[in-house]
DNA sequence: ACCCCTTATGAAAACGTTTACAGTCTAGCG
DNA sequence: CGCTAGACTGTAAACGTTTTCATAAGGGGT
């Protein structure tokens, strides 16, 4: 019973399997009266084309990959449901993959790809990507997502994460904070290096005098949450505490108010990637958004405008601002005190 | 450049296609120096089976689907994990579709699975899922997912929401709460009603005398922040609060904590679900423990079982017992005092 | 020495579509 | 009235694999 074919509905409705596959696929030159007996036909029978069939034969296979390093969390959620929107717009399926952040493994995801999708969108969040992988990667319409840049002459789509992180240390300076403290992510990853770069310039610039303070994380809450303690047991401890993610600065703002520090009196506080809590958690977090769910739809956009086009199209590679959002978690020191330092 | 084929492997090795067919896929009959010369060619031309030619013959695509409502938050990414462990564990790839929501598009979207997929997990949170559904359903292998039993004959798992949520109630009791009001889900959602339904029950049992205090949610922050307020505003506050999910139950405590009410110490809060951040908030939110990675994992296992297996085998429906967390949100009411309306 | 059985290989037939090509018919034009 | 252009429709050749069947070559057993 899976196996109603196209010849089946031909029978039935008496004519070629080529008239019905133009009925199906709405080509024009089909008579009204035979299209709809086919599609009745179709209808009454049941019959679902053969996907294999009918990329095999057409070369397309309306499906988009997406090559992920692993499926945790919000990020990966949001990013996905963000390229299943326009996926789905357009009709196309998805297929996703992860490769347990096993460096080997990318490019075996890739190579097992090839074949049943029409392009891949590829996100590798690590600092060392193989360059091994620019050889797979042109083999198909790809473009790469919060992806160091492997090669040139491949699309890219990524968060400014180092112009996030200097406008966040430039608020906090702002409302008057010189200590400013900050939490890390994992070593290896290319957003965190990114947004500890734009901490460190910032801070160079802005306080020319003050050393910057960095602790290590893992972008998860227990790590902020570690962090915290640390700055609890500090002889000294900081005006202002930026995390590298909210997930930390949450983490981190348990552990503060775990141990009776206020946030933002004592401490003032401030994450990146505004997830849905920063909102609800008291105090509000101070964070930087960036809108996954747009990343993912832009990638996918961007990845249809190249298989649809000659592969010489002119290659774009977009960066997208984040947005500084002040919640309470970095109020103002002191009211109306800006540059207070300048005084 | 996209399209070395298994002739051009054959025409290369100097055998036919056939045998590289054999050598490629560990067929044990051909001769070990054969294997080696048709692999090292494969390698060197880089060669990549094209997976629409291979299911088309061999009917077997090594895909998973997975058709969900949405693909929205932690539940989503937690499943989709817990499923890609075993996929990848069998070389299986994974098509995921959501139907936003439209149940007309739940019928589109298995429907366009087929052919694309060996096997399907399907789920429909929806109390009102379409019997229609079960015509597509016998088409292929599928397991449905936290979803209302559709047909006879068809595998099911999901989790013990009612006996959870019993359970949680039996806790607050004990702990000496008795005016205990309930954030319930979306109206029309499965896990929703059931929640609901061990609420009611276990109170009716356990306290016979005191009616239902039941307010409306949507198993987001919001909602539970908007009951919150309500509590925050009512003429006679709760004990404690019970609600249908984690989301809801910190969005209730933000919105206390906002009002200055003190938890546990003046309203006790419990959860469903136990996200990752319930064990982070101040205090620690106790909640009920839902493996949903678990959740996908076993549903994809006996997905494969039922795939691998003659189509009538036993039908398998698994119901996953929950596990009660105790954090600081429920922390009794007075020390040692149990079963205090008893005395 | 013969026969049969096993083992390694090749030839060719699926698998279910799409699509180029070749028909057939109707209608309009000279 | 014959011819031709155009509009439909059918035939058959791809598409790239897997797999059945046939063939050939060795290898024991008698």
């Amino acid at each position: 019973m899976p196996g109603v074919t196209i010849k089946d509905v031909a029978r039935v409705a008496e004519v070629s399997v080529a008239t019905v596959s133009r009925a199906l696929n709405g080509h024009s030159n089909v008579v009204a009266e035979v299209r709809d007996r086919v599609l009745a036909v179709a209808r009454d029978l049941r019959y679902t084309p053969n996907a294999a069939a009918r990329s095999l034969s057409s070369r397309r296979t309306h499906t988009l990959g997406v090559v992920l390093p692993d499926l945790h969390g919000e990020f990966f959620s949001e990013l996905v449901r963000g390229v299943d929107q326009v996926a789905r717009m357009h009709g196309l399926h998805l297929l996703v993959s992860s490769y347990h952040g096993n460096p080997e493994e990318q490019s075996a995801a890739l190579r097992t790809m090839r074949g049943r999708v029409d392009g891949l969108l590829f996100m590798s969040p690590y600092l060392s990507t193989p360059v091994a992988l620019a050889a797979d990667l042109d083999t198909l319409p790809v473009v790469l997502v919060n992806t160091q840049a492997v090669a040139d002459g491949i699309a890219a789509i990524g968060v400014d994460n180092y112009g996030g992180s200097v406008a966040m240390v430039e608020h906090l300076v702002d409302v008057g904070h010189r200590r400013i403290a900050f939490i890390t992510g994992p070593e290896d990853n290319f957003d965190a290096h990114e947004r500890r770069r734009g901490y460190c310039d910032a801070l160079a610039r802005l306080l020319p005098g003050v050393d910057a303070w960095i602790l290590p994380g893992d972008f998860d809450e227990a790590s902020g949450h570690r962090a915290g303690k640390t700055f609890l047991a500090a002889p000294i401890r900081p005006d202002a505490v930026f995390a590298a993610n909210d997930m930390m600065a949450l983490g981190c703002m348990f552990a503060l108010a775990h141990g009776g520090v206020a946030v933002p009196d004592d401490i003032a506080l401030a994450g990146f990637d505004d997830i849905p809590l920063a909102r609800y958690v008291h105090p509000g977090l101070t964070t930087m958004r960036v809108n996954i769910a747009d990343v993912g739809g832009r990638a996918a956009r961007m990845l249809l405008s190249r298989i649809g086009s000659a592969p010489n199209t002119a290659i774009e590679s977009v960066v997208l601002a984040t947005e500084l959002i002040v919640r309470e978690s970095s109020a103002a020191r002191m009211p109306h005190r800006r540059r207070a330092d300048s005084s």
